[in-house]
DNA sequence: CCCGGAACCTGAAGGC
DNA sequence: TGCCTTCAGGTTCCGG
């Protein structure tokens, strides 16, 4: 599932494929692939254009076209980017296929079909939604602070919320908890400062590890070059992945929080 | 405004 | 072996 560090590895990835090109071609293989406008209008907006960079905001990836408007990536669940100079490489599940002016493709390949890609006129929309960028400024310990003060939800549930942090999903947070010792139930706001101070610090230290790692491989998440990640061999919990038992001699459980399976550690978390 | 739950989608895994 | 059911998950939408 592509959470911040795998965006991040697929923008740092694909940027030097992309960057100055030309797309000559887009493919819609799907009905649903592209969000709005219409396919029409959507290819006429983006073949001849330039792409001047690659960027992430969140799990958004963001494609600054030379027109001034911005095509717009959401992988959600399962969706990858896959790179090649062979049209035949084009894998399984391929919803669109974008053809550059070298001569390579970009194939947006999903099985669960939740991806969706959009053109707009900058990026407000998406800023909107989101709240601050971890390895920003913004994020700052009292920044954190107040916003975990006046949620009164499940610690877990507020962590999954893009509009309180922006990038973290499912797997890392629930590292993140294990890492601070919290119980994913805890209310939000019945967080002392310094539970607040150690979730600030594994946020930053857990999403970094995993960016170096090139991020976590599980079900279908791919880097641009069709490897995978290397993330997932440091998870303690998430996923199933850490074993059943942690280290502490209690036994790794999984209930749902918010309909999301949740794995933690009730001996050390409190 | 705040919160919980359903819906979207479909391959994989588990049950019989 | 094979059919049927259930599960997973990021985001959006809806109802309380």
């Amino acid at each position: 599932m592509p959470e911040l560090p795998e965006v991040e590895t697929i923008k740092c990835e694909l940027s030097p494929s992309v960057a100055g090109k030309t797309i000559e071609n887009v493919e819609l293989l799907s009905e649903r692939i592209v969000k709005r406008p219409s396919h029409e209008e959507f290819l006429k907006g983006v073949i001849g254009r330039r792409i001047e960079s690659l960027s992430r905001r969140g799990k958004y990836l963001i494609f600054c076209l030379d027109s001034g408007n911005f095509l717009i990536m959401h992988l959600k669940i399962s969706g990858s980017l896959f790179v090649s100079k062979n049209r035949e490489d084009m894998p399984k599940y391929t919803k669109a296929v974008i053809a550059l002016n070298d001569g390579g493709y970009i194939f947006f390949r999903d099985p669960r079909s939740f991806g969706r890609m959009w053109l707009d006129k900058d990026t407000s929309e998406v800023e909107k939604m989101l709240g601050p960028e971890p390895f920003t400024q913004e994020f700052t310990l009292e920044e954190l602070e107040k916003r975990l003060a006046r949620r009164h939800i499940p610690i877990k549930a507020v962590l999954l919320d893009q509009a309180v942090i922006a990038g973290i999903g499912n797997m890392y947070a629930d590292e993140v908890l294990y890492a601070s010792k919290i119980h994913p139930l805890r209310l939000a706001s019945s967080l002392s400062r310094r539970e607040i101070k150690k979730l600030h610090d594994n946020i930053l230290r857990i999403l970094s590890l995993a960016i170096l790692s090139k991020g976590a491989s599980v079900q279908n998440y791919f880097r641009p070059s069709g490897e995978k990640g290397k993330a997932h061999f440091n998870f303690k919990v998430a996923h199933g992945l850490g074993g059943k038992d942690c280290p502490c001699g209690g036994e790794i459980i999984r209930i749902v929080v918010r309909g999301r399976g949740t794995y933690f550690c009730p001996k050390c978390q409190k």
